[in-house]
DNA sequence: CGTCTTTGACCAGCGC
DNA sequence: GCGCTGGTCAAAGACG
């Protein structure tokens, strides 16, 4: 049992800070798979990244696009594995992480990581609801699948190095009437000096049916 | 037979 | 400098 005191308000924020802070998103590992150890000495790319709070029961939440998990670690301050997944298009190097919510056991917390180049209707193996549904979902998908579509919960928040920024996660917590997106786009890893004001960015709650991943998506990130 | 998951090991970054 | 933690790799096994 982790010793958790202030659990409240700890876990979440450390969940969401150890992504940040660390946030080895290796584009360059990917690309330099020949070796097993990554490039050393060169700083690697932190690309922007988007998390959902999902309700739902399933953890691997279908989004359109095909996934290969790579790995799973159990993660500090939560009794839930954190779970890995890449894009199975070689050309696609967006990852998403996968994991439950220490608070609420219920909710899915899906971090995607990069932009997809490619279409889901690339999958020979897509349902046909992936085929045609993932269609319009763009570079970013959040969970959308029959299991839990009826469910959404999002939280979408945005990795910088402050602190309050992973605060809006745990403020956020579970109000199943909202669905809140937070986006933001991670500058280069020189210039990550975003201001604290600029960093929740809550938007109106989506109306089914309409404004789903477009609303969610930023601008720049659906425009290759 | 091809694809995907599981799992242990390894590595890098960060905090103390 | 050391230990901890997160992230990734890759072999082996499971599954359809």
């Amino acid at each position: 049992m982790p010793p958790n005191p202030s659990a409240s308000s700890s876990s979440s924020e450390d969940l969401a800070d150890k992504n940040i802070g660390k946030a080895p998103a290796s584009a360059a590992a990917v690309a330099d798979t020949s070796t097993k150890v990554k490039k050393k000495g060169q700083k690697r790319i932190r690309q922007p990244r988007f998390a959902f709070m999902t309700k739902s029961e399933v953890d691997h939440l279908e989004d359109g696009y095909r996934w290969r998990k790579y790995g799973q670690k159990a993660v500090k301050n939560s009794p839930f594995p954190r779970s890995y997944y890449r894009c199975t298009n070689s050309k696609c190097t967006v990852k998403k992480r996968v994991e439950r919510s220490s608070e609420d056991p219920s909710i899915v917390i899906t971090t995607y990581e990069g932009q997809h180049c490619h279409h889901t209707i690339g999958f020979p193996r897509s349902s046909g609801f992936l085929s045609h549904e993932g269609a319009f979902l763009g570079h970013f998908a959040p969970p959308m699948s029959p299991h839990h579509q009826s469910r959404f919960l999002y939280q979408g928040m945005q990795f910088s190095h402050d602190n309050s920024v992973t605060r809006s996660i745990a403020q956020a917590s579970i109000s199943s009437a909202t669905v809140q997106q937070a986006h933001h786009q991670q500058p280069a890893p020189s210039d990550t000096t975003d201001s604290p004001s600029s960093v929740s960015q809550q938007m109106p709650p989506l109306s089914s049916g309409e404004g789903l991943l477009g609303d969610i998506v930023p601008p720049g990130m659906r425009n290759p």
